[in-house]
DNA sequence: GCATTTATTTACGTATGCATTAAATGATGC
DNA sequence: GCATCATTTAATGCATACGTAAATAAATGC
């Protein structure tokens, strides 16, 4: 669909792409070696741009080069969820608090409870992908609602994290019922313009979810992934 | 001194020092556009290396790739400053309420103390230039000893721009009596594992600080620096 | 003169080649 | 048989070369 952009895309963009792609499908798994020149192949290119994008990645966390042992696409502990989730619930919680303070209409937060709705449509119709999908928007639409563009940047950041590591536990977590309550106590808040209440909120629904994420995955002794 | 380091470096980490020391030290300016070959030929070395030095320090926020416009030397308005602010104010305050968790011995914390003692020296002294140094260090200290490695390398990134503009504006404030006492006061919550007063302290303090830089800087209409 | 098109320049993106140096393999001494 | 050293292999870091496309200058038409 999106291949004709691809066509105009300079190559270390595309690289970029194919390998965010790669990665997060799972294809180059987490902790596996890669040479530049495999790589290079795989893209159909030479090794100059995906060196570039290589140390793009690098930059944002995701992979790690580790010159003559290969480039090592970082796998996360349980402790390193920790931080992202610690990461994720500050950043998250002020852009809360900053959304409750500039006093949005009601339709300027529609993608927000758009995104709520559907993912109790995707409860109640047990499509877990849909859900997640929902719930990305939720949070990219809540720090977008923050105004800070640092805060945005980072936060997409960590998300591609959870992303990776959701994978492997979204299927192994109970139905989050409760999430998507959480949620609207949030929209509440902001559409209130209840700062204090909109910080809070979020951040205890941050911390319950990095909870039951990191339990799952120590229970599970998934020590990496 | 650390000349004979520079020779066994690769020229692409040589490249990144000096970029970075000459945007710190303003000889690159903010807003001033560049050429890879302009940049290439300062460093005494091909495009290549000084095209990935570049890459990372756009991931970094320092620089702005323009195609055939040049490279830019991102300019910082208040506005951006507020955003920098905010970022470093959730993230240092997390990691004084997890330090304060921690339950620290003094002597881990002598870096700490040291630092709010240097400041002190250096305020008695007149000396910006120490007070400034002593200032970064405990902030560094203090998100090292928050544990969350994640924190440290965002608020050193965030701070890395708050020097920046510091080469502007630690010369038109005031000087900085006050914030050592919050200082103190965080110290002394971590100390005695009062996390919440160390997260509390520290946001204020944080707040403070915010305030005066941007109102200075909006002021004497530094509209980018 | 001004707008529009055409030519020219030149900065960038990418491919390629080579030198360096780390890892791997084999050889030698004990 | 094991450790140490020499040799080979090959991945990386960097320089260089080149095609492309954007920006500028020149030329043409009106």
């Amino acid at each position: 669909m999106n291949k004709v952009l691809h066509k105009q895309m300079s190559s270390s963009q595309r690289a970029l792409l194919e390998l965010r792609k790669k990665i997060f499908a799972g294809e180059l798994a987490p902790g596996s070696d890669h040479l530049e020149s495999e790589l290079a192949e795989q893209l159909n290119m030479s090794r100059t741009p995906v060196r570039e994008a290589i140390l793009m990645l690098e930059g944002q966390g995701l992979l790690e080069l580790r010159p003559r042992k290969g480039i090592r696409v970082v796998p996360l502990s349980p402790e390193d969820m920790e931080e992202i989730y610690d990461v994720l619930t500050e950043l998250e919680s002020l852009a809360a608090h900053s959304a409750a303070c500039a006093a949005y209409e009601e339709a300027d937060l529609k993608h927000l409870s758009d995104a709520i709705n559907d993912m109790d449509a995707a409860i109640a119709n047990r499509d877990l992908d849909a859900w997640a999908n929902a719930d990305d928007r939720f949070h990219t639409e809540l720090v977008r609602l923050g105004g800070n563009s640092r805060v945005e940047t980072i936060v997409h950041m960590m998300s591609d994290q959870v992303r990776r590591a959701r994978l492997t536990t979204l299927f192994m977590r109970p139905l989050p019922t409760k999430s998507n309550e959480d949620h609207r106590l949030v929209y509440e808040a902001i559409k209130n313009g209840d700062a204090k209440v909109a910080r809070e909120t979020h951040r205890d629904h941050r911390k319950h979810a990095k909870d039951i994420i990191v339990e799952l995955l120590k229970r599970h002794r998934l020590r990496f992934l």
